[in-house]
DNA sequence: CTCAATTTAATTGAGTTCAACTAATTATAG
DNA sequence: CTATAATTAGTTGAACTCAATTAAATTGAG
């Protein structure tokens, strides 16, 4: 009857699972990343690139909600492995665009088995990941 | 037609918007935290303790899904403030048990409304929350 | 019993994350 | 034009995360 700390419980938070069931995804990625010698952070900063081919560190930042103390070491480990380069914006010299390079474009043809393997690790069928991939995309679009 | 790398698109992403949407729930904690002067991580801990009372170091760490060279700096900051206390079991030096401390009791009364302060900032309904949940844990208990 | 395997915390090192701050540049109000 | 405000990257410092390793203690096979 005593309900009065029951939303101090662990297992009546929404933001817990969501905190742990994150960085164990992430986790599932690591072997197959280890092969391509590159981190979570620098693939999905890889899969813009593949994208966009050129893009601003501020562009970058809010499409990956990350902001430029993330962006920028990460950025300057994906040059020296050689799959972008950096350049000051000469019209704004405020701004920095990153490219991808030939060597970041040929990763590309590495990776392209890496959300197929991973997929079945998640333990959902299509429906539930649909579900799923909404809410999480209602929350990040709420949030503000 | 060239649909041979959609699935390295970031918007066909499961793990992403996962990945995101956590850093940016827990962003949301920190103005509470601030107050408290702790950290979510702390935040996660110090439940843990205000139902256990008393438990080890790898039972914390299985619970809240980190190992020990995460939970080891959490509780040494956690002992520091005076909320934990660490022994060493003598049944079984191997392992370390926390305490919670009067201290500790007395910091769960400053955190009661924390949760309702939070819970309006996910953006979902009931009942798209509790879908989440499910979903969550789900993904959670299918990992390993 | 005895020694190899296992368990448990702790440590180390690399990378991530973010708040706060700085420096440089650009935009704008007056 | 000029002073102020806003924008953009970068730096710094603190904390987190995890893989790999270490050290100590316990367990178990023979």
């Amino acid at each position: 009857m005593d309900k009065k700390y029951d939303a101090l419980k662990l297992e009546n938070q929404l933001c817990f699972p969501l905190y742990a069931a994150a960085r164990e995804v992430v986790k599932r990625y690591h072997p197959y990343l280890d092969e391509l010698d590159i981190t979570y952070t620098q693939y999905i900063t890889m899969m813009v690139m593949w994208e966009e081919k050129e893009i601003t560190v501020k562009a970058l930042g809010e499409k990956l909600f990350l902001d430029s103390g993330t962006m920028t070491p990460v950025l300057k480990s994906l040059e020296a492995k050689g799959y972008v380069t950096r350049k000051r914006s000469t019209t704004d010299e405020r701004s920095v665009s990153v490219f991808l390079t030939d060597s970041g474009e040929a990763l590309k043809e590495k990776a392209v088995d890496i959300p197929a393997k991973v997929a079945g690790c998640v333990g959902l069928d299509g429906e539930e990941a649909l579900q799923l991939y909404r809410l999480l995309y209602k929350v990040l679009n709420t949030e503000k």
